[in-house]
DNA sequence: TATAATTACTACAAGGCAGCTAGGATATGG
DNA sequence: CCATATCCTAGCTGCCTTGTAGTAATTATA
């Protein structure tokens, strides 16, 4: 029942992202590296995959780095998750051609609806809402 | 983000032993496995924690077997959960021990949200509930 | 009291996979 | 051209889940 680091260092990695300009300007992975203290290397791979899902755009060579691809509060927790490890599945027991027995099986519901309850939680929380939470509220203009 | 297939066989196995009648007689691991089709002796490991957890009670010989050692509608997913795999633990960054940027960090929010998120739906969710979920909420009696 | 039934306990093997490292290819600003 | 970055692929490693195996302890019953 974990989510996986790689999907709390995208988050993180977002959230840096953020604070360190890159709503405006490309920041480039060594930055958020130091920042984070994560892995260069592994940060390379965690952001071909946010490019991927249009989550961030990168800009190669010299002077190059990261930016958003869409505003902050565009972002959600379950889209960047999604990017990482695909949808949140708390069960292996999802469809009948993993489970022989799926359509007989009683209680099945349960992890659908767990899986509703953690989606409905990870969709209603932004990027922008970390930055928020994290300068006390006090920030207005989000990007 | 998975419930473990041993909280999902624990689950399905005291909704099984229910509908067993285990809620008066003992009922066998045998009975359990076959009619889960669950491998007995993987069962056996399974039940040992559940007894550990004061969840069943277990006698031992011939005529022996398992008996809830509590109402059914006292006992909720969480404590099956709980009895498997110990606290439900969404993140490994919990506190400062294992994460020394804890304290500073300005996201563990997120973690312990999620966790509050999940432990309430487990925690309001009992075997008693499944079987009424699984009679079509026809069943009053609950033992 | 012998026997069959059944739980209780321990050890460990196999496989998957998350987490990470490594090396090179490609593009770009100065 | 060169330094700076992203982009892409391959693969290692250790842990953890899943499951098997063997044996000891207990008890109803004939
Ligand atoms: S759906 Fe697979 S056992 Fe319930
Ligand atoms: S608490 Fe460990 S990084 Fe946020």
């Amino acid at each position: 029942m974990k989510i996986t680091t790689k999907s709390r260092y995208a988050i993180r990695s977002i959230f840096a992202l953020v604070l360190l300009g890159g709503d405006e300007r490309p920041v480039t992975l060594t930055q958020i590296a130091e920042h984070e203290d994560i892995s260069r290397k592994y940060l390379e791979q965690i952001f071909i995959k946010l490019k991927k899902s249009k989550i961030v755009e990168g800009s190669r060579g010299a002077q190059g780095g990261y930016i958003l691809a869409k505003p902050a509060n565009m972002i959600t927790l379950k889209e960047v998750i999604y990017a990482m490890d695909g949808p949140v599945s708390v069960s292996d027991c999802t469809n009948e051609s993993v489970c022989g027995n799926f359509d007989h099986c009683g209680i099945n519901w349960l992890w659908s609806g767990l899986k509703k309850t953690v989606d409905n939680y990870l969709e209603n929380i932004t990027i922008y809402d970390l930055k928020r939470q994290a300068t006390g509220g006090k920030d207005v203009n989000l990007s």
